[in-house]
Formats: structure tokens, sequence, C-alpha cells
RNA sequence: GCCGAAGUGGCGGAACUGGCAGACGCGCACGACUCAAAAUCGUGUGGGCUUUGCUCAUGUGGGUUCGAUUCCCACCUUCGGCACCA
């Protein structure tokens, strides 16, 4: 009965089996502890890539781990189904996007299936499915009944290869994060989410996140960018006219020598109209205007100014400072008005050398005495505050607080903390993607459409070969509508929503996929969130991640949920690489999952992905290491084979040493492999602890003749139980050969008995002055002052200490002897 | 520039809380089987040396310690994020 091992049989045969009968599917056992273990759901663009499987293997590990260890497991998977590429196709090929995408989703589920993932099917999501895109429009609808979507003409990033607008968070460099195109600024009337509104609490609740990795959360602080300052009004002289600044250096106040605007200031027409300046301040504001984002930062950072001819007074000393208008403040920061400080701003330092203005010392660090004549840079630290009135002498922490308050007293100012994080702009000037919901009505504005009238379709017969025109503008029975508040004729919005926004909240509605009444039901979310383990790319650090925070903050604000943070624990995978680069089809390094699977079997794809690196780091493929793990799983295949007489037979003999070495390895083994799992996702030393085990049965297959039929079962049992999250199939194929009538999947995670677990016998290591001189095999329950004695009496140590004597020796129980001599 | 992560054999990577550096796998070498090859199995495999042993070695240089891949300081390199944010 020498069966080979033929991957594909097996393969095909279990996953017909798992797909027949359902296995995978859960619902809510009250009472049950659930885990939700949820991979990034992909974007259908055509077939999986070798992240993909490392994401979903990893993922499929950590839950049918959780299933076996007792847990209700939710595992679903769905697509990301509205997006640009399928756009960019229908362009290209002149296929339409919907085709395009279920096309690629039908080709991603078999891929799936093929890999033999544990998911839920009949939870599957697709966003652009009607029953899943309504709720997205009810939720915006939503988000602007609460005042958190509004409309307003702003500076926005324009990506002219992809003919949309970008958020802030999809510009790369001033590159398209798409296409990798420049980006334009344009100004133009879009729709943004009120993410600023959670700023604080999307800043200040990362603290609980205590299962994310410190550097997702280090990047989204910093992207939501929490600074601690003041305003401070300055006047206009001459005018009526108040302008407020943000700074969070109040204590170098004194030191303003000169004030900037940022060009785009509504003000600034106001302080030049009919003044000689006013020319050339509309030149200066049309050349910066004129800029993108990525020249106004690329050239070296160079500084220019305009003057105004107008000056501001300092309400601190009533000093008049002249006001410019300044290409590096920006509008979009703070209060788009700066007072500058070039002794203590390197900015500023440069502006007032290039035009010369007066650069004025008001903070002297401890120790060095500077001067204005030689410094060739601002001094940006703190010290001791010179040149400020009655505030001379304060250091600057208590000058900044001095200040603030004396500020406030006048009613010149006040404490303000501030944020880098900007609106989401969620329109996109895009087909495929989620209909805005509303109406322009001449009479009645922006209107919504009414629940009962969602969800808005999108048209299918487009035409999507006029370059430069969306599709959606053109088609007049789509745009031409009834107002639903006063049914006069009205124009529908034809924008669609960023693809971000379905991601936003797909977690949820898979603890109720097919409610039809709410984007979720309320009771099902509170049975299974939140999401115990989330696993993705690094890549979504910012992004995905930082909207999905949002969307359930405002959800649950909306009492639609109970939680304030969706996932609970996050995994970042690293990449998949080779020779060294990311895999892409330019570099030509790509290789295909398919190809894999069909030559080795998903099993061993599956393993290799995981035992060749720790999940969070960068994995590089290689060709031979998939063969190493073919080989494993083929030795594994023999080796159950050969012992399945034995386990049949009753032969009861009686433990020997060897039968008791290998007790000790099963146990060992178990306690390994689940604390690597469960402790640290360290699925590579997981596997190599099974490889481990199986040199050890193998040794043991040699060396004992008269096999003890219990050990060697438990031995058995537990390899294929321990084995199966990592090769399911090829599991479950030796399960049922051993006998059993239930799937492996429905088997308990064995439990380790600790005394066996432990070793018998222990090797002493014995050093002098830290050097290891002997080992010395010892009994496991061996005393300090045994230790000691036997590192003393050993031959080979004699000769070290002889002559010499001994200062100390360090014991470390179990493990240790350290001889010191002098 | 600022923030963060990482540097260990020919390669991927191990080493719990400071306690045998290199587990496991790949590759390579030799051997067995074979007419032969592949597959499979076995043995060996960080460097150096005067080889029952000694010695050097975890990016570099210091430090703490009986003992450092692990902790501290400085530096170098690579990768990632942010980048005129007042």
């Amino acid at each position: 009965m020498k069966a080979t091992y033929n991957f594909a049989e097996i393969e095909k045969k279990w996953q017909k089996r798992w797909d027949g009968s359902n296995i995978y599917k859960v619902f809510e056992e009250i009472g049950k502890p659930k885990k939700y273990i949820l991979e990034m759901f992909p974007y259908p663009s055509g077939e999986l890539h070798m992240g993909h499987v490392r994401n979903y293997t990893i993922g499929d590990v950590i839950a049918r781990f959780n299933k076996m260890s007792g847990y209700n497991v939710l595992h679903p998977i769905g697509y990301d189904a509205f997006g640009l590429p399928a756009e960019n196709a229908a362009i290209s090929q002149g296929v339409h996007p919907k085709k395009w995408t279920y096309q690629n989703i039908d080709t991603m589920r078999n891929q799936l299936k093929s890999l033999g993932i544990s998911y839920d099917w009949e939870r599957e999501i697709i966003t652009c499915e009607p029953d899943y895109h309504k709720w997205g429009q009810w939720i915006f609808l939503k988000f602007l009944e609460k005042g958190l979507a509004y409309k307003k003409k702003s500076s926005v990033n324009w990506c002219p290869s992809c003919e949309t607008v970008l958020a802030n968070e999809q510009v790369k460099n001033g590159f398209c994060w798409r296409c990798d195109s420049f980006v334009e600024k344009r100004e133009l009337e879009q729709w943004f989410f009120k993410i600023t509104d959670y700023a604080k609490e999307l800043l200040n609740d990362l603290e609980e996140l205590e299962g994310w990795p410190e550097r997702v959360k280090i990047m989204q602080a910093n992207w939501i960018g929490r600074s601690e300052g003041a305003l401070v009004d300055f006047t206009v002289k001459g005018l009526n006219e108040k302008i407020t600044v943000y700074t969070t250096r109040p204590d170098t106040l004194f030191g303003a020598t000169f004030f900037l605007l940022a060009p785009e200031h509504p003000l600034v027409n106001e302080l030049v109209k009919g003044t000689p300046f006013a020319r050339e301040v509309e030149e200066f504001k049309k050349k910066i205007a004129r800029k993108s984002e990525i020249e106004r930062t690329s050239e070296e950072m160079e500084k220019e100014g305009c003057f105004t001819g107008v000056y501001a007074i300092n309400p601190v000393n009533n000093e008049e400072i002249p006001i410019w208008l300044a290409n590096y403040v920006l509008m979009e920061y703070g209060t788009g008005a700066v007072m500058a400080v070039p002794a203590h701003d390197q900015r500023d330092f440069e502006f007032a050398q290039k035009y010369n203005l007066p650069i004025k010392v008001v903070i002297q660090p401890e120790g060095i005495s500077l001067d204005v004549a030689t410094t060739k840079e601002a001094y940006i630290g703190e010290g001791v505050m010179v040149n400020s009135e009655k505030f001379t002498g304060m250091k600057s922490s208590e000058g900044t607080k001095a200040l603030i308050k004396d500020l406030e007293e006048k009613g010149k100012g006040k404490a303000s903390v501030n944020y880098r994080l900007r609106d989401w702009l969620i329109s996109r000037q895009r087909y495929w993607g989620n209909p805005i919901p509303v109406v322009y009505c001449d009479r009645c504005g922006i209107v919504p459409i009414p629940e009962s009238d969602l969800p808005v379709l999108l048209p299918e017969n487009v035409d999507f070969t006029k370059k430069g025109i969306f599709p959606l503008i053109t088609l007049e029975e789509f745009v031409n509508t009834k107002c639903p508040e006063c049914l006069s004729p009205a124009r529908r919005e034809t924008d669609t929503m960023d693809t971000f926004t379905c991601s936003s909240w797909y977690f949820l509605r898979y603890t109720s996929p097919h409610e039809e009444n709410a984007p979720f039901n309320k009771e099902t979310a509170r049975y299974w969130m939140p999401v115990d383990q989330y696993i993705g790319g690094i890549e979504h650090a910012v992004m995905h991640l930082l909207y999905a925070r949002f969307f359930t903050k405002v959800l649950s604000d909306l009492g639609l949920c109970q939680i304030r943070e969706p996932f609970i624990n996050l995994l970042t995978q690293g990449m998949v690489i080779k020779d060294g680069a990311k895999m892409s089809k330019s570099k030509g390094n790509v290789v295909d999952p398919n190809y894999i699977i069909s030559k080795y079997g998903a099993d061993t794809a599956r393993l290799f992905i995981l035992f060749a690196a720790p999940p969070e780091k960068e994995l590089e493929w290689s060709d031979q290491g998939v063969e190493g793990c073919y080989r494993f799983l083929n030795r594994v295949w023999k080796l159950v084979h050969e012992m399945m007489p034995f386990l049949k037979d009753e032969i009861d003999v009686e433990m020997d040493k060897t039968d008791e070495n290998l007790k000790h390895m099963i146990h060992r083994t178990i306690k390994r492999v689940t604390e690597d799992i469960e402790e640290r996702f360290n699925f590579n030393t997981a596997i190599s602890r099974i490889m481990e085990f199986v040199n050890a049965l193998q040794k043991y297959n040699e060396e004992r003749e008269n096999k003890n039929s219990r050990v060697l079962k438990e031995a058995i049992n537990t390899l294929i139980v321990i084995l199966s999250p990592f090769a399911p199939h090829m599991c479950e194929e030796l399960w049922e050969k051993i006998g059993n009538k239930e799937s492996v999947y429905f088997e308990s995670w064995p439990s380790f008995d600790e005394r066996w677990a432990q070793a018998e016998e222990i090797n002493l290591i014995v050093q002098v002055n830290g050097k290891v001189r002997d080992k010395i095999v010892v009994s496991a329950d061996i005393t300090k002052e045994e230790m000691e004695n036997q590192a003393l009496s050993s031959e080979k140590i004699k000769k070290y200490v002889e002559g010499k004597q001994v200062k100390n020796v360090i014991v470390v129980p179990g493990r240790l002897v350290n001889i010191v001599t002098a």
C-alpha cells in the first residue's frame, strides 16, 4: 500500500467536499466565545498574486487554529469591487467595468478555493452590488444629516491621468498613489467627510490599541499631527482688521520681525486694494497658483515672497512689522497666517536673509551667546527669554505659559491645539463607484435622495470612449431628474464616492451580509465585533485603517454599533519579494500562484509562504525553498502510511526509553507550536518544530522495532492535527485514512502535559570565566548545589581551575554554571 | 531634515526574560541505492589554527556585566513613513 502523495487529486477531493457540506459556515452562538478573524479583502484586479496568498494563508492558519481551540470563528471574504482599474480596463479593452469586475471576481474566488482557505462563503460581499452600495449611500446621507459630509470649493489634488481628484492620503510625494502621475492643484467644488472632527479621538484612541504594531500607530499619529500652541491676534495698521496667527512658540513673540500670509489668504486682496502694491501682489499670487504641489516643494524649498505695503501690529509690544506673502505659508494649516521669527525658525531665517529683513534674538540657549551678526542658522531650541520686556529671564516653557495667560487676559489670544489632518475629500469624477445620492435643485439647493429611493443605481449603458469627459455627466437620462422636495426639474450629482468609503465599513456588513433593513444588524454586530485579528499589508497603515476607524466612530455615534474601534489586533504582513525587489510585471520577477499550486499543490504553497519568513517581515521567494516544503510533506505522507499498520494493532508493549523520548517530543512539540502560533504568530518556527517532530518520528520508526501503538497513535494524531491549519488538504486525507469519520477541522487543538513537555535530562553548561568548557548531561530536577558540585568535579573543568583561586560560582538553575577565577 | 524598523554562515532564517550563537530549511560536499541519471536515504557543513583541542566571529567602535545577537552610548549602511505643518 505505497500510496504516493497525489496532491492534485487530494486537494480537489477535499475542496469539493468542504464546499458541498459548507463546513466553514458559522452563526452566532450566544455564550460561546467568538473570534472574528479578518484579512483585508482584495481588489478584483485579475488574479491573485503572492501577496494575496500570503495574506490569506496567514489569516487561514489563525482562523483554523482558533476554531480548533474552541472559539466560534467568523472568517469571511469579499471583494472591494468599485474602482479605477475596472474603468481603465473598460477604456483600453472596451469591456464594461461591471463585466470585467465580475469576471475577475470569479477567477479570484476559484483561486481562493483552490488554496483551501476556510471562508464562510455564504457571507461573501461584493461592494458594487446594489444591496451593499445602497447602504454606503445611506451612510453618506447620515453623514450629511450630521454635518459630517459637506461640499466646499477648495484647492484640491487633481490627477490629470486618472482625471479625478484625490484625497491627501492618496498623494504620495506629489504623485498619484495609483498611476504615479504628477498631481496638480485645482480649485474645485468637492464633497468632503469631516474627519477632522474626530482628529482628537482618532489620535487618543491609538493608545488603547495595544494589539497594533507600534510603527502603524506612529504613522497614524504623525499623519494626524497634533501640535500645541496659541492663537494670537495681530491687528492691521490703519485698518480695522484683525489677523489671527497660530504659533507653537508663543515664547518667541517678541522676536517677530515680520508677518506672513499664505498667497491664497482671503484678506490679501482687501489689504492691497487700490495701493501701488496691488499689481505685484496679484502677479505673485498667480505665479504661486500656477505651481503644482510638487514644484512648490521640489525646488530645494527656495523661499519666495512679496511685500504688501501693509503693517501688522504685534499685540505684545505694539511693534509694527511688515506683512508679506510667502510661498511656504499654507492656507490649509493653522490660520494661513504666520508671525515670522527669523532668529528662531529656519524658514523665516532664510526668508529674512533673502529679503533683508531684521532678525532679533529673543531666546538664548544655555551656555551659548547668540549673535545675529555671525549666526548662520536659526536657533530653534528652547532656552531663556531675552529682549522680551517683563518676560525676560523666563525659560521657554514658563514663558509660553505666562504669555498665553497674558494674551488671554488682554483678550488677544488663547491656547490652541492644531492638527495636520485635513478633511477627507471623497468625491471622484469617475463612473465605476458608488454614486453620491443627492440632487441639485435651483430652488432647494442640495437635496438628499430619500431613503426609500435608494440605491441610486449606476446606469449601465455608458460610453467610455470619450477621453476627458467622464461618462455620467453626459448621460441625460441619469443627470436629469426631479427634486425630491419640490418636484421641479433638478440635476443629479454625477460624482461617485472614493472607493475607500466602501472598505470603511465592510467588516460590519460581514456580521449580517444579507440584512435588508439596515447596513448591518445591530445584534449580530454586537456579537461579532470588534474584529479580533485583522491582517493586511502595511501600505494601508494610514489610509484604509484611519478611514475605517473614523467610520466606526461615526457609526457608533449614530447608535448603529457599540464599539469605538473596529480592529483590536492588527498584523501587518511584509511584502513578497524576489531577487531583492517587489514582484512586478515590469521587473519580470512575478511568480504565479497558479503555477505553484499546479506544480506542488496548495498545501506546499501555503507551507512555504509561512515557513520562509515571519509574517511581518519581507519574504524572499525561493523556488528551492518551495521544493524543500514539498519534500517535507512527502516525508510526512510516507511516514504516516508506514506507521498505519502499527496503529491498528493493539500491541500494548511496555514503554521503553525510546517510547518515552517520543512522548516527551510529542508534548514538547504541542507546547512550542501552540505558543508560536498563539503568542507571536511565528509560523516559521512553528513549522520548524513540526519538522523536528517528524524527524524524531522517523528516527523512532527506525530504532523501535516493537512499536508502542498507544504512543505511536498519540504521535500520529498529534502530527496530523497540528499540521492541519498549515496543510489542510493533506491532513484531511491522512485523518480519514487513519480511520476518522469527521473532518479534522472539527478536532480540538491538542493540549500538552507540562510534565511530559519538560525534558528528563538537561545539558548542563559549564563555563569558566564566561567561556564554555564542558557540557554535562544531568537530570532535570538537579539542585543548585548538585549543579555546582558536578561542575567543579568535571575533569575538563579541573584543568582550567587548577592552581587558581575560585572567586565566584554563578549557578543558573537548569541551565549553567559559571566559575569565575581570580 | 524629522520619525520608525532592520543589519547574524554561501542563502531564507533560529536563539524565551542577559546564559551552549547558527534550531529548521535551502544550497554544497561525500557516501548508499542505480548500468547511469533523477528521486530517495545517510553523513558532514561559520572562519582560522599547531584539530581529543584552541581561537576569532551576530554592521563598526566603546561601555555595563561573572556572562551581551539581547541592555546603554556613539557611528555606518539599508529599507519604510512624513516632509516648508509655523
